[in-house]
DNA sequence: GAATATAGTTATAGTTGTTAACTAGATGAT
DNA sequence: ATCATCTAGTTAACAACTATAACTATATTC
């Protein structure tokens, strides 16, 4: 195989001393994407912290947050609030039900449908997880302003719901 | 089981009416780890379209310019910049090298390590993919203009590297 | 040279995301 | 009506990613 000039007819080598620990200085510093990437994993490494005691994922968390905001809201509508497929959705609403947290009702006007209600205990547990996920999202972002964690959400919805966030 | 006072004794349920289709209005608007979450997931979904024909997938392209802005790393040190386990490096290379865009260079002084250089075609595939990650950013974000992409970028930097951000 | 530490690797399992296909019920056409 | 088609929810299979433990070969330290 040819390799770079850089390191032609190099067999063996030297590590290289500078010992890089981080991207800074390369391109992909400057990409968007491996940045969102980076920041949702530190985000949620606390987040996911928060929540270990309550045994709550992100998907279930946000599961609750919609449930609570639209009650009786059938399983399609989840996914699709959630922009996640249908099938992710059963066994999410499975764990739910399991807990006492949510429970399906059939819909009598289309059986083939459910509409999805937080129990009190989920509801209980809703309003608590919220105040968690909240203070979180803080933690996680000691570095920014109140300003800049503003700023932030506000660009991050123009790119994820372009439609809602025009005024 | 209890359930909220909002559903009580209901039994069958009509689907609400308003069909949701967005978390709009809901906390969960508010919350950064969620608006994260979705931003990357829509921008990466154009990133991994960008790179489908060239089979290339985040990581490895993230790899790909790692390892040419410091050709010669070692697998560990790939692992610490990139902040993911070595294990996963194992693989990432494997496939990199059977591709024949990078190679394994053992190390003479430490013959435990190896360092990782690109090949000609992975270096010059490496300078095509990040112009078509540069288009593919802008792409998924054509709801921002120049300024707030600068922005947004620049906020997320202090979010997962706050020591690089600092000037 | 014996104990300890490190680089890379292998194996494994848990989690997530994706797709296809199935069932029950609804809808629409003739 | 009845037949074909559509939709909500589900199940199952599978690919991808993440995390952990344990193994090997070398290095380092005392």
């Amino acid at each position: 195989m040819a390799i770079s000039k850089k390191s032609a007819s190099i067999q063996q080598v030297e590590p290289d001393e500078k010992e890089p620990t981080s991207v800074a200085g390369l391109v992909l510093e400057n990409r968007l994407g491996y940045a969102l990437r980076r920041a949702q994993l530190a985000v949620f490494k606390h987040f996911n912290e928060a929540m270990q005691e309550h045994e709550i994922r992100p998907a279930q968390f946000s599961s609750l947050v919609v449930i609570e905001g639209y009650p009786g809201i059938t399983q399609t509508n989840l996914a699709k609030v959630l922009d996640i497929d249908p099938p992710r959705i059963v066994s999410l609403i499975n764990n739910l039900e399991e807990r006492g947290l949510a429970l399906r009702v059939r819909c009598k006007r289309d059986k083939r449908s459910h509409g999805i209600f937080l129990s009190k205990k989920g509801e209980a547990l809703t309003e608590q997880l919220k105040e968690l996920a909240e203070q979180s999202d803080i933690d996680a972002t000691q570095s920014l302003s109140e300003i800049e964690r503003r700023q932030l959400l506000s660009l991050l919805v123009k790119i994820y719901a372009p439609e809602t966030s025009e005024e």
